[in-house]
DNA sequence: CAGATTTTATTTGTCTGACATTTAAAAGTC
DNA sequence: GACTTTTAAATGTCAGACAAATAAAATCTG
């Protein structure tokens, strides 16, 4: 099951490979306890850091986790969605600052991505979506408030949006892309005119949905789009000629 | 920059923490090296095996790369798409293997998702997209096809269906839910007699895409979706009671 | 005998020190 | 000046040890 080539370049990350594998295909099942380290080293003829190291690459994914003592050891580990979140995060935070992505890009792609949850949201949406909708309208409207936490307000809003699909694997992929093009998105709000435009808009797709319209959300949305990228563009544009 | 709190557990984990946050924030840049393990060892004060673990944990995410000889180290890595799809890939098939998603979940993640591609697919396919959905049509009409072929080629016409798009992003989230899905969907296929209408549904998507028409596209989408969870359902259902 | 306490064995977490291997740069040679 | 050799630095790996946590077994106590 668990064998391992002799070529001797990288031995942690082959018997990462072998026991991620494993997992994979369901040789080893959720809360099965892995061999012990001892044990691991015997078996692939590697010394015990070896295969320690393997196991943290492991941990690093959330595929196993550890536990000290008597009856301790390597457990499979049953990947729940708050790993799975954090990890798509990091993975889209990166993409985009390391420019793997434009900006352009992952705006298109998180509205396309959003409008798809629109249809399912106007049918699903419960009472608490709408009113955490609400909540962020009056939010984002007070006066007083900085451009960051409209921004999370923004945020959270367009959560209750696509949480209002019931489809957690949906509202997990939006949260990477979304999270991801927050810091782009903090500084949109700088230009501060944007506010009520963007309020405005958000009451309208709201209100679309406690009306079950969901073509009207999806208009609303196509325009908060538009409006969204033009405003990234000339940001951009500042930022290119900041004399 | 890089301090470390002294609970004392989990070092490697933590100071994994303290520099991926580095990296995140970009207080590392793409291609900057490293500290050395030994210096690193020195500036958190741990051993050397301990920073190994912690680099492993970073390595496994594909944050970092290594490189032996004198001019070597840990150097931040350019994150790819290549490395982005693999993960997303591993992270979806186990979400769905661990149920912690339900394939029908997944199933109308999948096809929101690709609806959303749809609209943007119409506008921007190219001649060599529509080309190759054609030659994977072709190929699925083919009678000797086996099970496993057939899914093959229908995981490439979705594909290029959503390539066509033009928008990575969009692409390798749909990679994710596709690959997680192909297990099931290979025993879905089982049930033969399915080859033909699916075909059919094929061949109105592409051309339907020829002629740019979205709505036809998207109409077809959902009929796929609506069988696809049918059978789905019903091969469930075979398999609860096997005799 | 039942329950609480202590002991013990197992396992991960960490450290020290060493050697092997790779690799680029410095030193030496013609 | 171009080529070869040496050297130093860095990661990769190993061996052995101890610390800490933890559950099970053994022991003690009423």
């Amino acid at each position: 099951m668990k064998i391992d080539p002799q070529n001797p370049a990288d031995l942690s990350a082959q018997i990462a490979q072998a026991i991620r594998d494993a997992i994979v295909s369901g040789a080893l099942i959720v809360d099965e306890r892995l061999p012990s380290e001892t044990e691991l080293s015997d078996l692939f003829r590697v010394s015990r850091p070896t295969v320690r190291e393997a196991l943290k690459r492991l941990a690093a994914q959330s595929l196993i986790r550890t536990q000290r003592g008597a009856a301790g050891g390597a457990f499979v580990n049953r990947l729940n969605f708050e790993d799975a979140y954090s990890q798509q995060i990091t993975t889209s935070t990166l993409l985009l600052s390391m420019n793997a992505v434009s900006f352009d890009t992952a705006c298109e792609a998180r509205y396309a991505l959003e409008r798809a949850c629109a249809a399912l949201s106007a049918d699903r949406r419960t009472p608490d979506h709408l009113a955490t909708m609400r909540t962020e309208i009056f939010r984002q409207s007070q006066p007083g408030l900085t451009d960051e936490a409209f921004c999370t307000s923004d945020v959270a809003f367009h959560r209750a949006l696509v949480d209002g699909a019931g489809n957690p694997v949906l509202s997990y992929q939006l949260a990477g892309a979304v999270e991801a093009m927050q810091p782009l998105m903090n500084m949109i709000t700088f230009t501060a005119r944007s506010r009520e435009a963007i309020i405005a808009m958000h009451s309208k797709i709201a209100d679309a949905l406690e009306a079950r319209d969901a073509d009207v959300v999806d208009a609303a949305l196509a325009d908060l789009e538009t409006y969204t990228r033009q405003l990234a563009q000339d940001v951009a544009e500042q930022r290119r000629k900041p004399a």
